[in-house]
DNA sequence: AACGCAACCGGTAACGCTACCGGTAATCCC
DNA sequence: GGGATTACCGGTAGCGTTACCGGTTGCGTT
């Protein structure tokens, strides 16, 4: 019950040899069906779990997938159960490690994990990360990686993100078709692509529905809830304010609803607000917030899938990019113009 | 540039034997110090890096700690967040396993990673778990084993967790003082030691100011937004009504805000209101809402310095249990009476 | 001159497993 | 009946690393 048994215990056992017993547990051609039976169930009964470490040594192979995010948030988390999922099915084990949103902490985790821990790696890279080495190194090895949700032009690797164009085109187009005239957007980082190409569609949206684009309705702010919220304000004590708000992320549109609300307008009539992510909380404030919806298991599993098929047939992938589409979710936050049904 | 070098590729090119070049690398004392240089230099320039197998295999160590919680909310991902800095710290790499929640999963992820992957387990069990043997099948293996957050009284396992006790006695008291007279309580699961905890805290508080105990307020119902939201409701269309509510989670403080809300009542004044997590998003609500602060960043590090020393000197310690304090941070859904200053 | 003792270094085995080669016995076929 | 084929099994080496034992120098001591 102490030491965990090996296969030579086995072997000793039944007066076989490792070779043997090897192949009898992997269910290998040249073994009687006698011997094979007698195996497993000593093998069973002996509780034996096979030595990874033995293996990896030998197969250069670990079955571990090292996952690196920024953080742990709503749709991380539910990218990194996507993803878990079907590694799981396919033999693979994932690591997970936060960056913290950290440059630092992403390259010693990349670091870490690439001491021969793991076979390859997805990642998501934090919102400091403005230099690819500690990537492009991973990539010379060989390792399969693949990035996901928050990706970048400067690191040659199939891909897996929402379209974010069209996220922010769907929002923008909503409230413009609700009658909304001055629609505002709270932008993220420059340095992001998924703030920019949410403003891309916010522009285009605008442009197809010939409404005039205004640079001061144009906000780059961090991420964070204080920024919008002071970036709201600002918006909102502007001579000729916007009549309508689309952050792009949940978090912004709490800061931004705060200061809407400690102005003493109400939403949906003097200001229409969509957020983005739609976390699940959005649907249970008042008013209830309209927010895109991003399919954050679906794109964590395509992510592990496009790293196993990567893994298998090791050609090249690296122009390979799966774009996930969003869906608005419309609530009362952005709905002026009364229908039957609301979306709850 | 192709192969990872090896102590080999180094022995060879250097003419030495391999031991001394693992003795080099490992600052052995009888080594020459020459030798060391051009060892090290070399290896550098080479990019080595141990092959983690190799030591695995040998020294029955993998230096890596599975990390099993039932999600990645709040309040677990700041956990992780803690037990990642000291495990850094302390030369250890973490895997972290999602179990969803779900028993099977759990029972899954513990067998993989059991399989000689991890060293040992820092642990917060499913809301489904009732039976804990496959954590005891690790114990019996001699594998360290540490028990936080969601912690049961089956398992003999060191231990790290909020006083949920006081959590709840701290709220209570702050609503009583506050003059509320009837106050509700929406508490979780009853299997789960975190809910009865807290309820017991709020039992203590009613006892010592002498307030009634009404069993109509004591509402067990799932850590669900949608239950308490609906629990809620019941709640306020009894005859005699409760004129605050103290919910044992944040998600169920959400739903019960919107039931308030819908009910015409304002807070603090109609109901006071208090939640439990203290979840960011919290201090930006409308009102603002109070909430018992855990400190879950460093419940993580005490539950990572305890696997640690757990794994050096292997005493049993399975008595020691760790229990951190929570700090009530009180906000406008429960502040009636009018003080100078407002905690934001 | 003979011995002892550091200071260094090399060779070997082992960790648990599988790939590979080879061997034995039984069976089959002409 | 002899060679070929099949079905099964064993032995050995090797994955990368370190522990252990032993050996070789060179120097100081008696």
């Amino acid at each position: 019950m102490n030491k965990p048994a090996t296969i030579k215990d086995i072997a000793r056992i039944l007066k076989i040899s490792t070779s043997t017993v090897s192949r009898a547990l992997r269910d290998a051609s040249d073994v009687s069906a006698e011997t094979k039976n007698a195996v497993k169930s000593l093998s069973e009964e002996l509780n034996y779990q096979p030595n990874k470490f033995a293996l990896s040594l030998q197969q250069k192979q670990t079955h571990t997938i090292g996952v690196i995010v920024p953080n742990l948030d709503y749709v991380l988390s539910t990218m990194v159960k996507g993803i878990d999922e079907v590694a799981l099915e396919a033999g693979y084990t994932v690591m997970v490690c936060q960056s913290n949103e950290s440059f630092g902490r992403e390259i010693v985790n990349t670091k870490r994990l690439s001491e021969s821990l793991v076979d390859g790696f997805i990642v998501s890279v934090s919102s400091e990360t403005k230099v690819f080495d500690h990537l492009k190194k991973i990539q010379a090895k060989k390792m399969p990686m693949v990035v996901f949700d928050r990706v970048t032009p400067f690191l040659e690797a199939p891909t897996v993100h929402l379209d974010n164009k069209d996220g922010g085109f769907q929002a923008t187009e909503h409230l413009i078709e609700q009658g909304y005239k001055r629609i505002a957007i709270l932008a993220g980082p420059k340095n992001l692509e998924i703030s920019n190409h949410r403003l891309e569609g916010y522009l285009t949206a605008l442009k197809k529905h010939k409404v005039k684009i205004d640079p001061d309705l144009i906000i780059n702010c961090d991420f964070n809830q204080e920024y919008a919220y002071i970036a709201t304000q600002e918006l909102l004590s502007m001579k000729k304010r916007p009549d309508a708000i689309f952050t792009i992320s949940d978090r912004m549109a709490i800061g931004a609803m705060l200061a809407i609300k400690e102005k003493g307008l109400s939403m949906p009539e003097d200001i229409g607000l969509v957020g983005f992510n739609n976390e699940p909380m959005f649907s249970l404030l008042q008013p209830s917030i309209s927010s895109v919806d991003q399919p954050s298991f679906e794109i964590g599993k395509v992510a592990a899938k496009l790293f196993i098929e990567m893994m298998h047939n090791n050609e090249d992938m690296s122009s390979v990019v799966e774009i996930l589409k969003p869906k608005l979710i419309i609530r009362e936050s952005s709905q002026r113009l009364k229908k039957n049904k609301l979306t709850k």
